[in-house]
DNA sequence: TGACTATAGTACGTATACGAACTATATTTA
DNA sequence: TAAATATAGTTCGTATACGTACTATAGTCA
């Protein structure tokens, strides 16, 4: 009676798939996420400076849709970042009902003592595939993808 | 300045594909999570639930090994089921150190109605890939798991 | 056997995550 | 223009998640 018969009863085998996607993206995850944290901040801290860094600042709102944080969540995220003094809240002059984020210059310096480094960690473990494999592999998670 | 010029001084792309895999693995979450909601638990309690049914009961620890909970969290996810219900702890006997987490009468009927229902659930979206295609990806997949 | 060390689970502080209710401000419509 | 409706953020309640400290119990070793 474990999993092994309900997926025999289930027909074919998927689960192989379900696991190696899990384990793949926590894999992933847990590479990126350890590298953020060595660098002194959090995974959603980290998502809010890169995409802050470049940009004068935008309401939350945008913020929220790009970094896929609900508005609740991104109130106490801002909030603990300005604590920090690396985001300032700026009151939007066409909608006042919205505020924009903004990096200050400290989150500025941040976002340029992190990102570049980041990236290259990332880049370093992507590196061990090929074009040829990464592409097909693209293609397959795509596939996977509209499954659901 | 955006991700693109980085990217670009970086090397290769791999965005494309660190984009695809977290694509791919939060529709398969979302899909997931929320039938689970639907039955009207949580994942983790799901997770507990589904490691728990057809078994006498497991200390903490091997719980948490199981279903990849640390201990801390374990704790108040076990305090909130055993509320339900659904979960009682049992003190063992051979190490007094430990403690069973077993499913109740009503934790064990829950298990039998909802553990069948997401398998299914899970299988009907996993069929949209054919044997070759899902072999081919569980292959990719553990290989790029292996780069972090 | 008594001191030292290891282990199981709990307690606690901090940071998310999400949805519903709430406030202030816009926008639309009658 | 007054009333109804929509939208941006905040607040709040509940549930995780994780690491550290703490308690109780085991196991080890001198």
């Amino acid at each position: 009676m474990s999993r092994y018969d309900t997926d025999k009863i289930l027909g074919e085998p998927w689960l192989p798939l379900m696991r190696e996607l899990v384990w793949a993206y926590q894999a992933f995850s847990q590479y990126s996420n350890q590298h953020v944290k060595s660098l002194g901040l959090t995974p959603p801290q980290f998502d809010v400076i890169a995409t802050l860094g470049n940009t004068e600042g935008m309401p939350f709102k945008e913020l929220g849709e790009k970094t896929l944080i609900t508005k609740g969540s991104l109130t106490g995220i801002v909030d603990r970042m300005e604590r920090q003094g690396w985001i300032q809240r700026v009151t939007s002059n066409e909608d006042r009902r919205s505020t924009l984020a903004r990096l200050t210059p400290k989150g500025q310096k941040l976002f340029q003592q992190v990102f570049p480094h980041h990236l290259e960690h990332l880049a370093r473990a992507f590196k061990c595939l090929h074009g040829r494999e990464r592409s097909q592999l693209i293609a397959q998670l795509r596939k996977l993808r509209q499954c659901f």
